[in-house]
DNA sequence: CTCCAGGCATGAG
DNA sequence: CTCATGCATGGA
């Protein structure tokens, strides 16, 4: 049968018009750890399949990942392969990208370490990498993420790439891609707010893809130095110290950036500040001291670690439970 | 029921 | 400049 004709009327969907025999692509990864990176809260749209699977989009790509154990190495593998959308020309070359594998993160680490009080609660592990994610998504993933949920920032995500973005066909159902700016920019604020659940975000959201929809610029922000380039995201509806922190170590890979929320005012209160709650410019000024241009990776740590040990009552510091 | 979530915009002092 | 308050929503 034509295969071809089941999905005839998105001749964009390559992969799935050849089935899933996609090739796979394996690639040695030190000590990245694809479920620590993408559950990490940088990412919302990445999904589990299966025991070690996960399945998500990168531009107009669907993409299965899985973590492959290495024999009795304590390295492991990662498999990769498109599963929807768009075929890349080099696979390879898009996921060492996406998941900046060419980057010595356990270097990274070591140095971090040296400093007491991040060895003490930081793991030994350099599992999280920073993601190169779209900046366009990850600047309304983080608006949405204000004063919100993970899981909600989940759902309420997935609705409006359902709702704005294209559909992409796999064998694990549809998928969306990200919506784009100009198209999120003619939304209903009505349908944003009730239908994608954003409450009143809607302004913010819309507001913003509107800002850069039409900033023929845009495309430019990415090599812009980094306080300029946090000037404009403040600019944007939404976007405050907060988020525009996270706009710029996770969409724009400034790893200097230095994202302050609950939990990390927690953690560098209780390392650094330990008789009082300090303002959050101390923090930045005491992140960059002691973290420098890696301060964005070493909150990942200090966040992984202080989020996963908190359930809203005081608890031990990790580190100072059971010793 | 209340409280909180990877905060922000706004207005008062 | 700093500080307090309201805010949509939904899970705990």
């Amino acid at each position: 049968m034509d295969r071809a004709s089941t999905v005839g009327q998105r001749p964009s969907c390559e992969a799935a018009a050849r089935g899933i025999a996609m090739e796979e692509v394996v690639l040695p990864i030190g000590e990245f750890d694809l479920e620590m990176t993408l559950e990490s809260g940088q990412c919302f749209r990445w999904r589990r399949v299966g025991e070690r699977g996960y399945m998500g989009v990168i531009g107009r790509s669907v993409i299965h990942a899985r973590h492959v154990p290495m024999g009795h190495g304590r390295v492991g593998a990662l498999a990769v392969r498109v599963v929807g959308g768009t075929v890349p020309d080099r696979l390879e070359a898009l996921i060492v990208h996406y998941f900046d594998l060419a980057r010595d993160y356990p270097a990274i680490l070591r140095t971090l370490r040296c400093d007491q009080a991040f060895a003490r609660v930081a793991p030994r592990r350099a599992g999280i990498h920073i993601l190169r994610q779209d900046p366009f998504e990850v600047i309304i993933s983080f608006i949405v993420s204000a004063n919100n949920h993970i899981p909600r920032i989940r759902r309420i995500l997935d609705r409006l790439c359902a709702r704005y973005g294209e559909e992409i066909w796999t064998p694990f159902g549809p998928m969306y891609s990200f919506p784009r700016p100009e198209v999120l920019a003619e939304a209903r604020l009505s349908e944003l707010r009730h239908e994608c659940g954003l409450g009143y975000r809607d302004q913010y959201v819309r507001a913003t893809a509107r800002a850069i929809a039409e900033d023929a610029d845009f495309a430019q922000w990415a090599e812009w130095p980094t306080s300029v380039l946090r000037r404009r995201l403040l600019a944007l509806e939404g976007v405050g110290e907060k988020v525009a922190e996270c706009i710029l170590l996770f969409g724009f890979h400034r790893l200097e950036a230095f994202p302050v929320d609950v939990w990390i005012a927690r953690a560098m209160r209780a390392l650094y500040f330990p008789d009082r709650m300090p303002r959050v410019r101390e923090i930045q000024a005491c992140a960059a001291e002691r973290f420098g241009a890696y301060a964005g990776i070493a909150q990942q740590y200090l966040y992984a670690a202080f989020r996963s040990s908190g359930s809203r009552k005081r608890q031990p510091l990790p580190g100072e439970g059971a010793e």
